[in-house]
DNA sequence: ATATAAGCGAGACGGTACGTCACGTCTTTGT
DNA sequence: ACAAAGACGTGACGTACCGTCTCGCTTATAT
């Protein structure tokens, strides 16, 4: 008779998790976003459902989990000047949302604003990394002596990935002109930075 | 036997009209987006199901309606100078922005990416509207002799909301900072504008 | 000044009463009855609903008026025997059943066990009729000496009654040969009658 | 990953069929037929109304299947005389509806000639049988030497259970004088049967 | 002659029940 | 102990009817 060791038992199976992620991807580009349920996720995967919400509390988290996996590219290095720095960061967040189904952003906001665990976890995840990558940015670009003051990193985080994320998102505009418009927001957001027109943080 | 007439019936009443939004908005505002169910609604509004399935086909529907019905608030008139319509209209969207709610924005953009019928809805009601808006103080401009060359209203476009917009439903800033940064998305715009930065239409 | 008249007003028109029967009888002979609608009836008689609930309360009353107006034929008259007598009484309860549509029968007695003020309707309507019918037939078979006691109308009623109207409401049987089962029913109540087999009423 | 099993799955649980029965027998005899609502069944019976459509189709269908499952007493045996055949079963079928409600039995025939399918299963879980045990009874009465001819066992189905069933459901009698209505049917039919006055079946 | 009163077709109204669907949980069998 | 399968309670969806209520109009009768 084995003894009941704490740590025991059988282990996840991580095709299971590569089936899931598979099995939404492909759901959410084939129906869309609203069109996705979790038995058709299950099917497709070839899985139980309670394999899924052994993983994932509810949908939504699988959804998130599954969909913000792949983003974690590399955020662009330093380029050296402002310019050139504001630009890879314009092209890096226009890659990422060119590359995403619209529908599917949107679903996920909402989702977000709908569940605060959702949201607690979108912060952590994400709006931490990109606050924290455009701080690095700003710092560099204040070391260096390219800004007149310090400008609120939120604002320029929304300066530059607002108009992205709205030309796709809110006005349902092509993603083949995304890389046009970050390059027009790097080149009016440098701009900006170095004259000093974006405020500083207010304590 | 009385002729059959041709145009009688009993017309629809206003004050169900009425109820119906204000029990829309309110539960929105108590329970948020997604919590909002239809037998809710009638409930609130001390009228039947029915009632709101004659005025609209689905829920999105009515809440499309609902939502996007008070904000036909007029856009600004020509202030004079290109700097001043663009501070004016920013200032306009960060209004309209400022006054919704975060998680109602976020839900109604996502069903709208789900129904081909409220995206209809939504291009010709709103996005049409706000591209006339701008186009025409791009017309303004040129005849004042302001810019340089004639931007691409779909860009300027992105870059006036898209700051604004995603500052709330996507980076879930406070909404008591919108105007701040309505100023410095429009000194930056105007600036990028009369500098050229923004390219043309691209035909 | 007139006063104000309590006779005054426009009259019902017969019109609407006609293209009320001919609806439902041509709306159950197409459908049945379950599928009987009052909207329908409204539309295919080319009326409005309200003329419908202005002259019966329920949907039911309304189908019961109507089918249940046409069934007013003359009961047989005496034929001079007992024997004659039943009969005819057999074949003429045979006739109305074979007539009616089986499933229409079957929701009225439905709806007549559902709704108190129709079974009241369709005692007094109906019931009383047939029953005063057999007690004149006894009577009259008394008077002439064929019947050695007086048997219980309402158990000769449910005998000559009962074959025929299960028949067709229960068995499903075919209407035509109905004919043949009301001279059978006829011959063994006759021949039960003759021979003081069917107990009187129970005081 | 494991292979997928083709014949697992989580039960059907007895008790929700139980709960259901029961509820059904419980509202109908507190309510009737008609106020007999699928929610209303589901919330006494302590389940949701998904288990009810897992395992009928429609409203109709559950309350065929429990109001006509308890109904399967065995029929009476042969008693060794074409008299004592016919009154044990002529009491077994006056059982059976006197311990029936009318109005549920009434509405139960309504909604069996409105759905095709439940005339199907009503003819082949229930005719069927009754025909069943008469052909036998007249078989074992031809065998006896009690019939001077083969009689249609339709007629004799109808001439039998006719009174039984009219008595309750269309004369709205009361049930306590079924076994003698039952006594004298079975008396009537067997003279009836003896004299050769029911006809045969017609080819 | 004209005001009153009721009838008329049309269709919106509050309400109730239907049957469907998805969620997240629970229960079985298998390995 | 985990897997697939699938039944479970819950609760919203959108539809269909019911019987009632306006609406603007027509039609008799009573002043």
């Amino acid at each position: 008779m084995p003894k009941p060791g704490q740590a025991g038992g059988r282990p996840r199976d991580s095709r299971v998790d590569h089936a899931i992620a598979e099995a939404v991807r492909a759901l959410l580009a084939e129906h869309g976003y609203a069109a996705l349920t979790v038995d058709a996720v299950a099917a497709r995967a070839g899985i139980g459902k309670a394999a899924i919400y052994r993983r994932f509390a509810t949908k939504q988290e699988m959804i998130f989990a599954v969909i913000l996996h792949g983003m974690s590219e590399k955020p662009p290095a330093d380029t050296g000047t402002l310019r050139g720095d504001i630009t890879a960061l314009a092209a890096w967040f226009g890659d990422r949302i060119a590359h995403a189904d619209a529908g599917v952003m949107a679903g996920l906001v909402a989702d977000i604003h709908a569940d605060p665990a959702l949201q607690t976890r979108f912060t952590d995840t994400y709006l931490t990394l990109e606050r924290s990558i455009l701080a690095a940015l700003i710092d560099r670009a204040m070391a260096r002596g390219e800004l007149p003051t310090r400008p609120d990193p939120a604002l320029v985080h929304g300066l530059l990935l607002g108009p992205l994320f709205t030309w796709q998102i809110m006005l349902g505009e092509s993603a083949a002109r995304t890389p046009q418009l970050a390059h027009t927001v790097a080149h009016m957001v440098t701009d900006a930075l170095s004259m000093g027109v974006i405020p500083p943080a207010t304590p």
